[in-house]
DNA sequence: AGGAAGATCTACT
DNA sequence: GTAGATCTTCCTA
């Protein structure tokens, strides 16, 4: 499968974020293989959004990796979960893509187990759900997912037709007017 | 040392 | 469905 090239995550981050929305998130751990597709994202900016992890006084990794290279992953701690993002932005801008929610295809087992459930609906249907399902902390920060060999990369999924709603990005204190916020319509991983 | 942070789980009404 | 406890880093004092 098609693994996304560099070019694909030198757009602005909104755009990106929704044609993020059907590709496959691919987690290679000892020989195993996790998958699951994205449906569920939302864009970030840099220094000039409030929400934003480049916003001023926040952890400086953040900020050189969301105006560094696209196509990197940006992994950083909240409330005591990981949050998955990739860096993604137009040349000399800046931004990153948060991975929300997933929708379990390979390794639902293993999954289920760093989980502890067996519900395959709340397994990934969180962005600190999915981390844990997939076992994705810090030391997966600044990985290049557009490289064939990494323990993480994006793949084309297969072709097709869903519709996309967006909304409001979910638990930021102060959000920017436009939407943020992109999900598949109906899907039953979406995060609640 | 203290607080804040893009969340999750559990235990209730 | 909502409320409260708790999760773990990194920043600022």
């Amino acid at each position: 499968m098609r693994v996304l090239s560099r070019g694909f995550y030198e757009r602005d981050a909104a755009v990106v974020a929704r044609e993020l929305l059907g590709k496959v998130l691919v987690r290679r751990i000892n020989s195993r293989v996790l998958s699951g597709r994205i449906v569920e994202v939302e864009a970030y900016y840099g220094r000039d959004d409030p929400a934003s992890r480049a916003y001023s006084g926040r952890p400086k990794f953040c900020v050189r990796l969301m105006y560094g290279r696209p196509g990197l992953t940006l992994i950083y701690m909240v409330h005591g979960n990981w949050l998955l993002n990739f860096v993604a932005h137009e040349e000399n801008g800046a931004g990153a893509v948060l991975v929300r929610a997933i929708e379990p295809l390979e390794g639902v087992e293993y999954m289920k187990r760093n989980r502890g459930t067996n519900d395959v609906f709340s397994l990934t249907s969180g962005p600190g759900k999915l981390t844990k399902a997939l076992v994705i902390t810090k030391e997966l920060n600044g990985v290049d997912i557009t490289r064939e060999e990494s323990s993480l990369t994006v793949v084309e999924g297969k072709k097709e037709k869903f519709r996309v709603l967006s909304s409001h990005r979910i638990g930021v204190k102060r959000d920017l007017e436009q939407e943020l916020r992109f999900f598949i319509e109906g899907n039953k991983f979406v995060s609640k």
